[in-house]
DNA sequence: ACTCACATGTAACGGGTTACATGATTGA
DNA sequence: TCAATCATGTAACCCGTTACATGTGAGT
């Protein structure tokens, strides 16, 4: 239901068409929600017919036209509403600690490979952070990028808050911009942290894991 | 996907009903997957009748009978070669960081109570988590309970882990309970370092909107 | 009489995933 | 010529959520 949401979110941050809206759920939005270019254009159709959005079509040279979305009084609204409602604390899902206990019923030792690949890809998420932190908020970045030593190997640091957009929209200026930078940082830690911690873990995980080694038939 | 396998491990760990599977749910496998018992009876429905678990009538005294579910050949093999192939490292969902990006849009300080409120409910967690592992692995749970201060207010202390199963099952004991035990007790020390973390990231958050508390028109 | 815990389901809806499909332009 | 990026969609399936439904027995 979440989605609807985080897409005006993104429009309000900066207006712009489907394509460009999945590519942000691979970027920054992504830190605390995924959706893929279907998903975008079902809810973009269906907001539009509810009017939460506007369109209007861009013509564009050497490349194909887009529509570009922007949010509509009515999507306004829509958000502020669902802003003033109280949600549950979400519900957990980890495939990986269904692997975890699992594992009792199958070799412990053979899950090591598979933790320590997930152990990777969440350092390789914190490198991303950490050099969009840098990049975004002028972090100093300084001692302890990892509680443990290993590699993160960085393999790519593309922007992940977008660039900020110019700062004179047509549609009435609300806020400073302070606060929506402050609170990007803020969901920002929260990505690091979650992903320091996730590293953290998984080296438990593995210290338990390699306790099995011998012990398979 | 997962829940199919989720609920083998819980039949591994000791056969039950879908009743108690739910309840299952609701404590110890809810650290990390959470199911209702409507989802849980179809997949059940479904495993079954693809020969994965065998059925048994159990008439009870004083109490409706139930049907005890148990792990078939078959379902042992479906849960063996799940946990052998690599999975993604999940992808999150976290409403509650669409909610703070979002109000920067709509009164930053109007979420106080919101985040409050989610802060509140992983300190609950917590508790409960910390005092069945002290009951379960009889840690003995010292120094630094919390983060940072603010009474967790413990309501209730039910068994996180489901009662040990008599160690003599009929169906060829293949590993050392250790094991069992060790993975059950990493899997909810990963529960534990989650709150944590998001105790102390809420904290960051409620910070960072009490800089906006005067900023609304 | 009423409520709670136990116990098992059906049905409808909506959202997420995966596969399939099209077409333009740029650069190797 | 082939691959990659930009750009937008349709269709089918499965899973999770919510609402509805039924019935027993114990305790207040």
């Amino acid at each position: 239901m979440a989605l609807d949401h985080a897409i005006l979110v993104s429009l309000l941050e900066k207006p712009g068409s489907g394509y460009e809206l999945a590519r942000r759920f691979e970027r920054s939005i992504g830190y605390f929600w995924t959706a893929t270019h279907q998903q975008i254009y079902r809810v973009l159709k269906r907001m539009e017919s509810d009017g939460w959005v506007d369109v209007r079509d861009v013509p564009q040279h050497g490349r194909p036209d887009k529509k570009e979305y922007s949010v509509a009084a009515a999507g306004r609204d829509a958000l502020s509403a669902w802003l003033h409602a109280p949600i549950e604390p979400e519900s957990v899902r980890h495939d990986l600690a269904v692997k975890i206990r699992g594992a009792a019923f199958d070799d412990p030792a053979a899950l090591i490979g598979e933790v320590e690949r997930h152990r990777q890809a969440h350092t390789d998420r914190l490198a991303r952070y950490l050099a969009g932190e840098a990049r975004d908020f002028g972090t100093p970045a300084p001692e302890d990028v990892r509680p443990d030593g290993d590699d993160p190997r960085v393999t790519d640091t593309p922007p992940d808050v977008d660039e900020p957009r110019d700062s004179g929209g047509q549609s009435g200026v609300e806020r400073p911009l302070d606060a929506e930078r402050e609170l990007q940082h803020a969901v920002l830690r929260g990505g690091i942290a979650y992903e320091r911690m996730m590293i953290a873990w998984l080296d438990d995980v593995l210290a338990t894991l390699a306790r099995f080694r011998t012990a398979r038939s």
